[in-house]
DNA sequence: GTAAGAAAAATTTTT
DNA sequence: TTTTTCTTAC
């Protein structure tokens, strides 16, 4: 086969397929064919004698995985593209982890918690370390150890970094250190794994075992990542390992779209590419084949505000189109009734299909008043977002059932079902059976499996109702190994009533519980059918469960053909491309968000998010702001965002007829901003040392070797809790410790004297055995 | 142990 | 406003 494909290049993305030779960085601008380069680089290099399994190809969706390895069937052919190790970091490692499970101690059918186990098991382990749950938001402790886990740090890192605890402190809650340590264990206990732990324990295995990590550097020979600016440290260290010896990858990404930061996403890892692989070759894709010149313009001038950015001159040759219009209401109601009558009008006077339009908002709240609108005005619409199939309250429940079936110590399923369908066993119950388990050290299933043993206080009937459910849980887990999925989904949605439960009362709502768990049963059966097909003659329950543990399905209603307008949060509308976009609530506290405005990074990351609302759009762009909006029960005055003065003015059409003017916008502008942004220290977690030598091309150099995947990365004599002695300040006890560009600092507890942080070196310390 | 009513909170969320 | 969590009465 030639490389005819090659021909359907221009000569920037040309140059990014044909470069093989070791590190790149593609610099991707909105719309200027991304997704075409990856792919028929993948085509390329296998034309060149890399054999599909040996190029991994890392996506940041499962739907971008099929997506590609669909368009690359099409030029390579269904059966090479077969082999590709295609999909998202958390899928493939997870398959990698379960290979290699006993290494790092866990067994090959390890449970996945999803965000809301985590979440529940954090505020277990509150609530039984008689913490405040007001004071420890578990959410907030959620975000700091899923934070901590996506940079590498362990609990017992954790508990020695001086510096988080520092931060801990000062966000009141000091003893998260603590709550990482018990909910790490616990999820051991569980033989459970959450989202960060699948990256962080890939990393951990690779470290603890250089066999296996050199059987993976020689398996994969290519590696491709998507999206590269929402990667994580993890991530960056997973590739960077495997890539260590031939620095054959090539990453994708545009650090003008990276929004995802607030899950761990790091701009830095695109930033620093140049500097953390030596010989790399940057290629910048700087036309978009999406979007008018006006459009283009627009965008340019707004993300030119931002500083943390790589330069670039993304340009369009299409038309010059129409500029992009602001519009000013008086109320959000007005808003949408606004946007519902130029969708008509577009859609009649001009012929715009419904599909290629959208509404973009920042904010999920905001999808009700439109949705209004647009029944108001009989327009068809679709709205993404919501909950998805696979957290609807019944499936997780079906879920839950699975999971305790595969594995008892799963302790938050165990939660999730042990009462449900209800069957007598209450809260005080559960109380004593986790207390009872947590004293001897066991798990809940345990606990419930042999209660004489562990002197569970609870009367006969109480007892009765256990064992019961014990019996229940066993009966189907002793087939579990033998015995089909789909038969044993089926009879365990009959045996514990989780069926019959649907037809107490003819409601609506049981119906579609009920049609829910039909459609999951049914799910079950099809993955069956497919894997005999491809000549799996059993197919068993826990082969099921890690296939959608990380399905996340947001395009669901895939069957439904007729046309209709797009209702969406920006951050759902990354990747996507419309006709005619909408942006609306361009207010100040709404985006950019108030969350944001503490911290200038963040500040940028919204104005992002502003650029990818703007590069959605092909040929017409709005933006409206209203002058009062409903919001959390109560109708507020607002301001129009300071992003829309940030475009540039020629590229916009401002309000005309009514009193829109400069003094609407609040005082700080962008200028300003910029000036924050330098002297602003940032309140978040430490993670890498910068040292401040700026190299050539003015991004400074970061160190990310320093860190160390193990238990203590800081190598030190001074332990927390160790006590030492002081010429001047006596006997004191160390806090912890931490290390400053090589020299290491000691924080010590001198008791009435007061806590000191001394530099080691200049420190006579001495420390008392 | 459960269910109803009061009080409190309220981003974005690819896995 | 809605949604989630807490309290209180059965």
């Amino acid at each position: 086969m030639t490389f005819d494909f090659l021909n359907e290049l221009n000569d920037s993305q040309r140059a990014a397929v044909e470069y093989c030779d070791g590190a790149q960085l593609v610099i991707a601008g909105a719309g200027s064919g991304k997704t075409r380069v990856l792919t028929y680089k993948i085509a390329f290099l296998m034309e060149n004698g890399y054999s599909p399994a040996s190029i991994m190809a890392l996506t940041f969706t499962n739907k971008a995985a099929r997506e590609m390895k669909s368009r690359i069937a099409s030029l390579v052919g269904e059966k090479r593209a077969r082999y590709l190790m295609m999909g998202t970091f958390h899928s493939i490692f997870s398959r990698m982890l379960r290979r290699e499970s006993d290494t790092i101690g866990y067994t090959k059918n390890f449970t996945i918690y999803d965000s809301a186990d985590s979440k529940n098991l954090i505020k277990t382990i509150i609530k039984e370390l008689k913490l405040s749950d007001k004071e420890y938001k578990p959410a907030v402790v959620h975000s700091r150890i899923s934070f901590a886990k996506n940079n590498l740090i362990t609990a017992d890192v954790y508990a020695q970094n001086l510096q988080y605890l520092k931060f801990d402190s000062a966000i009141k809650m000091p003893l998260i250190s603590d709550i990482y340590k018990f909910y790490s264990a616990r999820c051991r206990q569980a033989d459970a794994m959450d989202f960060d732990d699948l990256l962080l324990n890939s990393n951990i295995l690779f470290k603890k075992s250089p066999e296996i990590l050199q059987k993976y550097q020689q398996f994969f020979r290519y590696i491709l990542v998507d999206e590269y600016q929402d990667t994580n440290f993890a991530q960056y260290m997973i590739v960077k390992k495997l890539a260590e010896n031939h620095e054959h990858i090539c990453v994708v990404g545009d650090d003008s779209q990276s929004i995802y930061s607030f899950r761990g996403a790091n701009i830095d890892n695109i930033l620093q590419f140049r500097n953390n692989y030596k010989d790399a070759k940057i290629f910048k894709l700087e036309q978009n084949y999406r979007s008018t010149q006006n459009i283009v313009n627009a965008a340019n001038s707004l993300i030119a505000k931002n500083k943390d950015r790589i330069e670039k001159t993304v340009f369009s040759e299409k038309e010059k189109g129409n500029r992009v219009k602001i519009i000013s209401v008086h109320t959000d109601l007005e808003e949408g009734t606004f946007v519902a009558n130029n969708i008509k009008d577009l859609h009649r006077t001009q012929n715009i299909d419904y599909e290629n339009i959208a509404v973009l908002y920042r904010t999920n709240a905001q999808s009700r008043v439109l949705e209004e609108a647009m029944r108001k005005a009989a327009i068809p619409y679709r709205i993404y977002g919501g909950l998805s199939f696979y957290q609807r309250k019944e499936i997780k429940d079906v879920i839950a059932y699975c999971r305790i079936i595969c594995n008892q110590n799963d302790e938050e399923a165990l939660k999730r079902i042990i009462n449900f369908p209800v069957r007598g066993i209450g809260d005080t119950t559960i109380e004593k059976i986790s207390q009872c388990a947590v004293t001897h050290n066991t798990t809940m299933w345990e606990v419930i499996n042999d209660m004489l043993k562990y002197n569970l206080p609870v009367n006969a009937g109480t007892a009765a109702k256990l064992a019961k459910f014990r019996d229940l849980i066993l009966s189907f887990a002793q087939q579990v190994e033998s015995e089909n999925a789909y038969n044993i989904v089926n009879q365990t949605v009959i045996q514990t009533e989780l069926i019959t439960d649907t037809y107490s009362a003819p409601t609506p709502e049981n119906m579609s519980r009920r049609e829910n768990i039909e459609e999951f049963v049914k799910a079950v059966h099809e993955f069956c059918e497919q894997k005999a097909q491809e000549g799996v003659d059993n197919v068993i329950l826990s082969d099921f469960l890690s296939e959608i543990a990380l399905i996340t399905d947001q395009d669901e209603n895939i069957n439904d053909k007729n046309a209709k307008i797009t209702l969406m949060t920006v951050h759902a509308a990354k990747g996507l491309e419309f006709g005619v976009v909408f942006i609306v609530g361009m207010e100040e506290e709404l985006f950019p968000s108030a969350y944001s405005y503490s911290d200038p990074k963040q500040l940028e990351e919204e104005r992002r998010l502003f650029y990818v609302a703007l590069t959605r759009a092909e040929e017409q762009c709005f933006v409206s702001y209203a002058k009062s909006r409903f919001r959390n029960g109560q109708t507020n005055f607002s301001n129009p965002s300071r992003f829309i003065k940030d475009i540039d003015i020629q590229y916009v059409d401002l309000p005309k007829e009514d009193n829109y003017n400069k003094n609407m916008f609040i005082k700080t502008d962008w200028a300003t901003e910029r000036e924050n942004f330098d002297s602003f220290k940032h309140p978040q977690m430490p993670v890498f040392q910068k040292d401040k030598t700026t190299v050539k091309n003015k991004f400074t150099r970061v160190k990310y070797d320093v860190l160390q995947v193990d238990t203590v990365p800081i190598e030190t004599d001074y332990k927390a809790g160790i006590f030492v002695k002081h010429e001047v300040f006596g006997i004191g006890k160390v806090i912890g410790s931490t290390r400053e560009n090589g020299n290491e600092k000691v924080e010590i507890d001198f008791g009435e004297k007061g806590k000191k942080t001394l530099l080691l070196k200049f420190a006579k310390l001495q420390i008392l055995k």
